[in-house]
DNA sequence: GTAAGCTTTTACCAATCGGTCAAATTATCA
DNA sequence: TGATAATTTGACCGATTGGTAAAAGCTTAC
């Protein structure tokens, strides 16, 4: 008698993680680009190249193959503002964090657009873990950018906001990509805009905080 | 013969233009909140307070319906950077093209959603108007922005990413207000936000332009 | 008032949705 | 090899989807 999903051994079989791995792979590609409600596990179970019990095998619900990619995609979302480190100096700091921001954006924009996907529609999955360990994280870094303010290494300012900019600028690669590429036209067909964003912004934020250039 | 759509009569009537704007209303707000493909004709129709069949004689087909809305917001959504002069200066247009955008990501917060919404999930029926009317907007602006740095009023930048930048930061505050909200907490239950929001950018791009204030 | 056209409703349809079930197939290991 | 467990399949289900047909009800102009 075959329990579904290996209830029986505690370790998973081998198949079992390829499946798997396949399936969070292919669902990454359908929920990023339709969002969770727009999305069938037919599309899913297509993408992934299994029929769509064979899935269900492996994931009960929907629901449970999207928080799965939600919650592992929420980690390395926060990874980039972890590294953000009070001891090195306001430049550096700064200008990595909208550097390793961008390259997200350009490595892994199906990852963003699942967030974003995510949060433009209320977040419903995902508000205990914005509210928590997000807030949390916020927080603690809020008060580092305020230290700085406070020695005068950088331009008083709200941190929060000055946080939420950099989201907002660095993702917008990713999420409005669409819209990005119309208007730059072809002349930008390859990854260039990337190097010209990160020029920018560093630029942006450098001067707009007042931080000297060593 | 009832032939639908008033097809007869040339002029509308005034059931028509009542019940044909309530529904767009009633689909702004579903829409907006799920997306096209996660919102149902039915969902739309409870919100007008109609029958689906009775909303199904004022729009032929849900992309219809979608179809109006797209159209009507985009041109509203452009506005705040038709209004965006040459003949001013670069401190008075940028300052109140950041607070123009500001203020309809706070009084329309539904019409952005709208917009990110589809541009996020591929722009599929706004691709021409994208490439078309928004990008010739830009080139225009971006080469008033141009003139302005040549004139050593701003400081040296790319025009387009200004742009960009510009766009997100505001929006984000309409797109994200799940994340901004729940990372804010509390404090910021109220519209102070915006207000916090519009000192923050307004001092990041003045100095960041290096613009001087008067 | 009445007839023509406009609006609304009731009943319905085929397609697709998320998901189940039991049987058939395949892999694993003693 | 054989038995046991893991995997895959096809057939199916009730609910919901976008949309239609036709008749009933309502407005409006004459």
């Amino acid at each position: 008698m075959a329990v579904p999903r290996a209830a029986k051994t505690q370790r998973r079989t081998r198949i079992q993680e390829e499946k798997e791995e396949r399936i969070l792979e292919a669902a990454l590609d359908v929920f990023s680009a339709q969002g969770f409600r727009g999305s069938t596990i037919d599309q899913i179970a297509d993408a992934a190249g299994m029929s769509k019990p064979n899935l269900l095998y492996y994931f009960r619900t929907k629901e449970a193959i999207h928080r799965q990619l939600i919650d592992r995609v929420l980690s390395t979302w926060l990874e980039p503002l972890q590294a953000f480190d009070a001891e090195g100096s306001p430049e550096s700091e700064i200008r990595s964090y909208i550097r390793r921001k961008l390259e997200m954006a350009r490595d892994f924009p199906r990852e963003s657009r699942l967030f974003a996907n995510e949060v433009l529609q209320g977040a419903p999955n995902i508000e205990d873990e914005l509210k928590g360990p997000l807030k949390e994280l916020v927080d603690e870094k809020a008060e580092v950018i305020r230290a700085w303010a406070r020695a005068g290494k950088i331009a008083r300012c709200d941190p929060y906001h000055l946080i939420f900019s950099i989201w907002s600028t660095t993702q917008h690669y990713a999420d409005f990509d669409v819209q990005v590429r119309a208007v730059l036209g072809q002349k930008q067909a390859g990854e260039g805009r990337f190097e010209d964003a990160a020029r920018f912004l560093e630029q942006l934020f450098m001067d707009g905080l007042r931080i000297q250039a060593k």
